[in-house]
Formats: C-alpha cells, structure tokens, sequence
DNA sequence: GAGAAGATCTCCT
DNA sequence: GGAGATCTTCTCA
C-alpha cells in the first residue's frame, strides 16, 4: 500500500467516532489534519488549512435544511462518508459527513496545503503557481481529481482518508469566521482556519 | 416541464 | 472588483 507510508511515518486513518460528533467541532479538529487520497498508485495528499461547517434543519445554508433529496442523502447517513457535489456547471466541493446516523451534517473542505503529489495536482490544474493549486473547494477537487464519483466513499479507510499530521507537534493559531459565498446565515461564525497558512482561500 | 438559484473560478477592466 | 461561464438540482405550477 502507498498509502501505508507517508513523509517516512506509519499513518493510520481517523476513525469512525472522529466523525460522530458535533459538526463544528470536528470542522475545528479537521485543520492541521492530513488528507489522503491514493489514486492509481500515486499518492497525493495535503494539509486541511480550511473548513466549513454545515448543519441541518437549522441551517438555512445547508443543502440538509429542507430534508433529505437524491443529492443530500449522504449528509443524513453515516459519519465519516464523502459528499461531494456539483455546483455553479463547473466545480465540485468535499465534504465530509459527521453527527450521528440520521442527524444531517457535514464538514465542507475549503483549502489544503499541499505534501505530497504536487507534480500531479500541477498537471491537473494546468497553473504552475504553486500556491494557487488548492486555496478554495473547486480548485482542491480538480488537483485531487475528485468527482461526484467520490461521493459516499468511505473515509476511514484507504485509499481515501484523513489521518493525524505526524509532523504537528505543538498547538496550531485557529481562527473563526463566518462563512463565504452563502446568501443565507450568513452571521453564522462556522468557518475554520489556519491563520498562518497562505493556502486560506480568504483572509 | 420550466425557471431560478447556486457552499466557485477565472478572466477582464 | 465585477461579471460571465456552465450545468446540476430543486421548487413550483
């Protein structure tokens, strides 16, 4: 498994009881987290510097808010499952299912920092701008390659997984914000990132 | 079945 | 900073 080794570290995915919980705090924990996705025997993977939280029935923002649809149903089934979406004809965005089974909830990635795969996610996004392979959720699922296809996948387990950062050894500076591109709850402070990072799609 | 909105990105001014 | 691209999904009649 490619997988199994990453930066010289044995590396183990986050487990299901990572996932069922609060959806806001595990959109907090997610930042500085590892995501993971081996794909045709490469891997590529970067660092969660960026994430949204979404509710259900009390959050107008949400695609949970008015019940269960053919696209949002993953949102109201097991923790630890992709969502991914289509949107505006041309970009898809990652989400990350949380709370208990049948409460809708999830984790919507913004921006990563990129580890490992970057050749790949260069070639993908045809920049050569390093910094702007991953900084907003349209741009990380194109360099990741990640389509609807990649909806209710599995995220405890490869070959598509969030794991610890090995390499985070002292607390990291969080910041809270409210959430962007949204015309409804607009107030609500759900927004999660790194603020050291350059990869935050918005400062 | 038609119309409108959309958890975005990129290009142009 | 603003507007267009592009098409899926949902709502309403």
């Amino acid at each position: 498994m490619v997988s199994s080794q990453l930066a010289g570290n044995k590396i183990v995915p986050l487990g299901r009881s990572f996932y069922e919980r609060n959806t806001q705090v595990v959109a907090f924990e997610l930042i500085g987290k590892v995501l993971v996705f081996e794909q045709n025997g490469n891997l590529l993977s970067g660092k969660i510097v960026e994430t949204e939280a979404y509710f259900g029935a009390n959050d107008p923002a949400s695609h949970a808010y008015r019940g269960v649809t053919l696209r949002n149903r993953v949102m109201f089934g097991r923790a630890g499952i992709s969502y991914v979406y289509f949107t505006y004809g041309n970009h898809h965005c990652l989400n990350m299912v949380t709370e208990a089974e049948g409460i809708p909830g999830a984790v919507l990635i913004r921006a990563l920092e990129p580890i490992s795969g970057v050749q790949i996610m260069q070639k993908r996004r045809g920049k050569i701008i390093y910094g702007q392979l991953t900084n907003g959720p349209g741009k990380l699922t194109q360099a990741f390659g990640i389509t609807r296809e990649h909806s209710g996948m599995d995220l405890t387990k490869e070959p598509f997984f969030v794991t610890q950062n090995e390499r985070q050894d002292q607390p990291i500076p969080i910041r809270v914000s409210t959430r962007i591109g949204i015309s409804r709850a607009k107030q609500m402070p759900l927004r999660f990132y790194l603020q050291t990072s350059s990869f935050v799609s918005v400062h």
